[in-house]
Order: structure tokens, then C-alpha cells, then sequence
RNA sequence: GGGUCGUUAGCUCAGCUGGUAGAGCACCGGGCUUUUAACCCGUUGGUCCUGGGUUCGAGCCCCAGACGACCCA
């Protein structure tokens, strides 16, 4: 980062001649052609008829590459679409812009050029240029052109170096951008309403998780970030859009780590008269079309494994999952002591107060989880850790909750929502207990969502889906900052 | 939080058993009118992550720390 090295002082001194020269930092160059559309125009005509056709194009870009011979010189020009080549000769663009090429412009650089399509003897399609404009003089140089820009952390810190240099990276945003738009449009198709709801809560809501805590002056006020939507949104379909999603940010105040960031995308969406079973059909209907729709095959390749979206998830009771897991028999699995003493001999923490139900939980997470590598739904948690879910009709200690594991990971959590509003005070007043008792992920009490239940929630699915997770399976990335712009990273001192 | 690996020129990286700090690219000067990681010739450029220690002598060995990547919890 320092600014006393040879390479920019150099570019300082030709910045200074560039504005002594009279027009530096123009603004009034209009380009009419894109790398991408030229390629594409020109795929059909050979030197000889490019030649007659006189195809004019005026392009603008960065220099990534520069090769000069004297008299003439080549460049090759990056523009938001790709790459092309351009050919530049004093006899043709005039010897003043010819020499300002020469004298001022490095790899990095800013340019106009106007010129007429060629192709040169080995093919390459160029813009024979008749006109040269140096539109930026930049006074840092890029990484190097043929390795590229490969540290992590720089990809990270200085994302524009990254999407200059390593049109993977671009892709990966844009696929992303595509992916959101693609979830929009399938749930718009389907008559839900895109809402916005506050991301500053006075009482966050909506998961168990610590928050970042905020000050309003005017109104003297603590604020949390919002750690998930989830109580607006019911709020909403309490109001009578019986249809809302929202995709957007919520704030866990936790730890970074290759899936988790400190800011992350949610997509939650709430569909009155359906129950959990509803959303478990219309997610891998969701995953399947944007594996189509996206990458244009339901077969994704995710770090080496193949995952298939193309058929529905199975589903598997969190029960079932552990049985299976840990060779357990129907009967062990809903033995409170045997799951127990299995936790205990895994040096896992056990406590009194939990049921068979969260037993089978600590086990899941300790020993199931991370081996669902292709998408599968577990169903029925336990209600103690489900404290917004509707409880099952047959077993009142189960939620009608279930969770979307692949590639090892939680991707989608959704339930049939608890809308018995004295049930729901109970569990507040259980979670407030436990805050009470030092558990800070634990939630507050919100009289005012009782309040709105009381208004009548009608029954209820909703599902909440980590867009970044998702992003990562569908372009093969490993770390959550690979689909993130710009990741929280911890600032550099000095 | 634990483990492994890494940090050397603007960038990508070498650096032997501890003995004057290296290459390619970029930059600077020269040559070159269809090159393409252009090429050819000649230069310039260093807080070897930081701080201690061992040693006649440390990029290299030891200790502590910072930062990063990966794995684990």
C-alpha cells in the first residue's frame, strides 16, 4: 500500500503531463460497442471480408495487455462484457496520440479507442484504432498479468482487483445476482408479495442468536440489528397478505468462520393455509428450478460431490436420521439414557433438563449432520428448541418443523407456524427464563407479537433459506466470503 | 479455542548445511509496423511480517506475537 515505491511515482510523474497536456480525466468519451458484441458480430466475417464491410465500433476499457513494436502497438481492452484486441499505428490515430500511447499509458490505464474491425494475419479480432483517448491515468499497478491475482485475503480486502483480474470471481456475483432474481420471480409467480421489514428491532426476534446492539439519539433508545424477520413477517400475514417474502440481511453477532458471516441474506416467505409438509414440496420444486434455471442442469457439482436437485429431498425424522447414524435400534433412540450416556462418551455436554427430543439433537449435530451431503429434509424437532414452530398433533414435545441439510449443511429451516398466541406467551415467558438465566442466544419476550396473534394468525408455513449457503452449492465455492462482495474482515492496523 | 501450513521487490514465486538478497512479470532506457503471457538488449527496485534470543555472522535456528489459508471444535 505505500506510495513511495519507483512504479507509483512514475505514474504520478505521468499523471502531471497528462494534466499539463491540458484534458486529463475526460469525460465525454461515448463508447457504442461492447468486447462481447463485437466477438460476436464479427464471428462470421474473416479477415478479407471484414476488410470490405468497414465495420466502425468505438470501445472503452482497461489495458490488461500491452505489447508494443515500435510504430505499432497492441493492446488488449477489458470491458464489462470480456476482452479485445486493439491495434494502434501513429500513421493512423496521429503521431500526438500515438506518442501520448507510448509515453503515458501503462496496464491498468483507462482508454477510448474508435477504430474500424480487422483481423490480423493469425485471426484475432481487433479495432483497428483511428482514434486513441487516454480516459484514466491509474497510479497503482495491476497484479501480475499472467498469474493474476490469486491471495485470499487481497480477493477479499480489494474485491475490485479481484473482479479486474479473475473473471471466475465475476461470475460468481453474477450468478448469484441471477439466482436472487430467479427466487424472486418463483415466488412472485406463485402470488407472494416482496416485502421490506425493519432491520433495526427494538426486541430482536425470530431465532435464537446474539444480536448487535445499537443506540437511537433522538429517541434515547437501544436497538438491536435484526437477527431474522420472522415476527414482522407473521405480523404481515396476520394483517391479511396471507402470501410475503423478504430476502435480505440479518445480523448474528457470532463468530466468522468459512460459513458464517457477521451479515448474511435471508430468504424468509410465510404461505397462509399450508402447513410444513407444503413447503417441504415447494422447496425442492425452489431448488430444483434454480439448479435449472442457473447453472441449466439439476446435477450440481459441489467441491467434488455431486449433488442432485433434480428429485425431491428425501425426508427422514431427526429420529430416524440418528438411528441410522449411530446403528441405534428404534427403541435406543428414544431411550433418554442410553442417548445420554452416548453424548457423555463423546465428551459432549449433557443436561438434566433435556428430553429425548434434544438428546437426539445434540447426537444429530454431533455425529448426522455433516454427512448429508445430498439434500434432505429431517423433520420433527423437538418443540423445547422450536419455540415459534406449531406442535405436532400426535406428540406435543415434536414441532412440525423441518430443516434442509446438503453438502453437510443447514440450508433452509421452516415450520408450520405456532399460532395459538397462549401457547406462544408460554414459550416466551420459557425463553425469557432461560435469557434470565444467562443463555444469550435465548429470546425476549414480545408482548406485541402476542398481541398480533391475538388478532388471529391464520394457519400458517413459513421457511427462512441462507441465500449465501445456497449461492455457495450452486457455484461451487467453499467459503461464504467467495459469494460475499465484501466480508467482514478484521481491519488491518497500521 | 486447538492443529497444520504460510508471510521474501508493485505482482507471482525461488532462496542449499547459517556465510554479500534472486528469477519472471511490471517499471525505466534502447530496438522493433499484424503482436498476443509479444520479443531482444541494458538498468532500477528489499522493514526477508513484527519483537526478542542463539551465533563471529540469521531470510534460514530458538522463543513470543501479528496476520492469512485450510482442517478440527
Amino acid at each position: 500500500m505505500s506510495d513511495d515505491n519507483d512504479i507509483i511515482r512514475v505514474r504520478r510523474e505521468k499523471l502531471a503531463r497528462w494534466r499539463s497536456a491540458g484534458r486529463a480525466y475526460p469525460n465525454d468519451f461515448r463508447r457504442d460497442a461492447l468486447a462481447a458484441d463485437l466477438h460476436t458480430r464479427c464471428a462470421e466475417l474473416d479477415k478479407t471480408a471484414l476488410e470490405t464491410a468497414g465495420i466502425e465500433a468505438a470501445v472503452a476499457g482497461r489495458v490488461m495487455l500491452r505489447r508494443v513494436m515500435g510504430k505499432a502497438s497492441f493492446i488488449t481492452l477489458q470491458d464489462t462484457s470480456g476482452q479485445i484486441q486493439c491495434y494502434l499505428r501513429g500513421e493512423d490515430v496521429g503521431a500526438d496520440a500515438y506518442q501520448a500511447f507510448l509515453d503515458l499509458c501503462d496496464i491498468g490505464d483507462i482508454v477510448g479507442i474508435r477504430g474500424v474491425m480487422m483481423r490480423t494475419n493469425k485471426g484475432e479480432l481487433s479495432v483497428h484504432a483511428m482514434h486513441f483517448e487516454l480516459l484514466n491515468k491509474t497510479l497503482r499497478p495491476l497484479p501480475e498479468k499472467y498469474h493474476g491475482l490469486t491471495d485470499q485475503e487481497v480477493k477479499y480486502r480489494q474485491r475490485y482487483l479481484d473482479l479486474i483480474m479473475n473473471p471466475q470471481s465475476r461470475r460468481v456475483f453474477e450468478t448469484r445476482t441471477r439466482a436472487i432474481g430467479a427466487i424472486r420471480t418463483f415466488f412472485v409467480e406463485r402470488g407472494f408479495l416482496e416485502v421490506e421489514t425493519p432491520m433495526m428491532q427494538i426486541i430482536p426476534g425470530g431465532a435464537t442468536a446474539r444480536p448487535f446492539i445499537t443506540h437511537h439519539n433522538a429517541l434515547d433508545l437501544e436497538l438491536y440489528l435484526r437477527i431474522a424477520p420472522e415476527l414482522y413477517l407473521k405480523r404481515l400475514t396476520v394483517g391479511g397478505f396471507e402470501r410475503v417474502f423478504e430476502i435480505n440481511r440479518n445480523f448474528r453477532n457470532e463468530g466468522l468462520s468459512t460459513r458464517h458471516n457477521p451479515e448474511f441474506t435471508m430468504l424468509e416467505f410465510y404461505w397462509a393455509y399450508a402447513d410444513y409438509r407444503d413447503l417441504m414440496d415447494l422447496t425442492g420444486v425452489l431448488f430444483e428450478e434454480l439448479a435449472r434455471g442457473v447453472l441449466g442442469s439439476s446435477q450440481v457439482t459441489y467441491q467434488g460431490q455431486p449433488l442432485d436437485f433434480g428429485k425431491p429431498p428425501e425426508r427422514m425424522t431427526m429420529a430416524e436420521s440418528v438411528a441410522r447414524h449411530l446403528a441405534l435400534t428404534p427403541r435406543e433412540v428414544e431411550d433418554p439414557e442410553r442417548l445420554a450416556d452416548l453424548l457423555r462418551g463423546m465428551n459432549l455436554p449433557v443436561s438434566a433438563d433435556w428430553g429425548v427430543g434434544r438428546l437426539q439433537m445434540e447426537l444429530f449435530e454431533a455425529r448426522v449432520e455433516d454427512k448429508l451431503q445430498q439434500p434432505t429434509f429431517i423433520t420433527q424437532y423437538p418443540a423445547e428448541v422450536s419455540p415459534l414452530s406449531r406442535r405436532n398433533d400426535r406428540n406435543p414435545d415434536l414441532a412440525d418443523r423441518f430443516e434442509l441439510f446438503v453438502a453437510g449443511r443447514e440450508i433452509a429451516n421452516g415450520f408450520s407456524e405456532l399460532n395459538d398466541p397462549e401457547d406462544q406467551a408460554e414459550r416466551f415467558r420459557h425463553q425469557a427464563a432461560l435469557k434470565s438465566g444467562g443463555d444469550l442466544e435465548a429470546m425476549h419476550y414480545d408482548q406485541d407479537y402476542v398481541t398480533a396473534l391475538e388478532y388471529g394468525l391464520p394457519p400458517t408455513a413459513g421457511e427462512g433459506i441462507g441465500i449465501d449457503r445456497l449461492i455457495m452449492l450452486l457455484t461451487d465455492s467453499a467459503s461464504i466470503r467467495d459469494v460475499l462482495l465484501f466480508p467482514l474482515m478484521r481491519p488491518r492496523d497500521g
